[in-house]
DNA sequence: CCGTTCGTACAGTTATTTCTGTACAAAGTA
DNA sequence: TACTTTGTACAGAAATAACTGTACGAACGG
């Protein structure tokens, strides 16, 4: 915790009492988004920070080295939960939380899940494609034929959900999910 | 693959091949819902079968130990991506993946995020709380309110978020998303 | 009942991931 | 130019997670 407010040690232990409970619990169910619990346990330290920290102070306070630091932090760089911010006089970098969870939220979709549903999407039309090829080559062949549609037809609603998904992401990204689903409920 | 259907070894080749890069695609992005690798792989397997597959099976395809089959497919049941189906005369579990992935993706949102927005949410107000307490009994120490209005604005924007994201995957528990955002485009 | 077959608990092994300390390149300072 | 300071690459150590084989209880068939 930053010192420059000059607190009563009384004072600043209930306060890092508090913060504890939600930077645990936050900490602990950011595995969600794929990040490992120590880099949760740093987002939540970050979170409560009132001025961008250096890898320097991370490292005192979470008792951990620096170089841990250095790789969790760029780990939340990466996923835009956390930015780098520049402060004249400083040699030193400074990370600051990204304090606004929606845009995290949507960000994270973005990255994550986009580009996993565009993978998908992509080895679902090659492969329908490839089926699609057997087919015509076997036209004769009934056997065959019934399980290529089996499958062509499994493809074709995987394709429909991952377009679906897409879909879905795009409102993220634009923000159009927000008038959607609003912010506040009127 | 189920062999009742009697192809020749070329097609069954042609079609192992075929398949192999959706399951191995979609086995690899499975990690976004926090399963393995293997699972993943499994999964995938399961997607192609056209008859309920018994831990067997899944273990001679994957040639891999039953012992990990059972994890494995007890970890996709969990989070709904796959059910056991009943076969009377069968005294083997079987197994066959949820085809509607619009449902998968609504119920894994339902199980994971929601208990992690639950939790989060509980957490914050807690510390909401806490922190008001403080405020009352430190009325006075002015450099103690300013950091604790600055810890508390942050939660409260927190919140805001965590009641935004609970309405959301309530629009996936209800079915409602699909209005908004329409499985098919017009 | 007794003998099978099935699924999974458990303990041990293997593989993977996370964390640390050292070393060094980059960039600033004198 | 030499001297600091800073961030990260890298290799090894420590901690976790994944996988396997054995063992055993439950359910069924004779």
């Amino acid at each position: 915790m930053e010192r420059s407010e000059d607190l009563t040690p009384e004072q600043e232990q209930a306060l890092l009492k508090a913060r504890k409970r939600v930077i645990e619990t936050i900490g602990n169910n950011m595995e969600l988004y794929g990040i490992t619990q120590s880099t949760g346990h740093l987002y939540g330290l970050l979170f409560f920070q009132n001025k961008p920290m250096t890898l320097d102070e991370m490292g005192r306070a979470m008792e951990m080295s620096k170089t841990s630091m250095s790789t969790g932090v760029r780990t939340l760089v990466d996923l835009k939960m956390v930015n780098k911010v520049w402060e004249k006089g400083s040699r030193k970098d400074l990370y600051e939380v990204e304090l606004d969870w929606f845009q995290t939220f949507a960000d994270f979709f973005s990255l994550k899940w986009r580009k996993a549903a565009e993978m998908n999407l992509h080895a679902l039309r090659r492969t329908k494609s490839e089926l699609q090829e057997l087919a015509e080559r076997y036209a004769g062949d009934e056997a065959f034929q019934h399980q290529l549609q089996a499958d062509l037809s499994k493809i074709d609603e995987a394709i429909r959900y991952y377009i679906w998904l897409n879909r879905l992401i795009e409102t993220f990204e634009s923000g159009e999910i927000f008038k959607l689903v609003p912010k506040d409920m009127g």
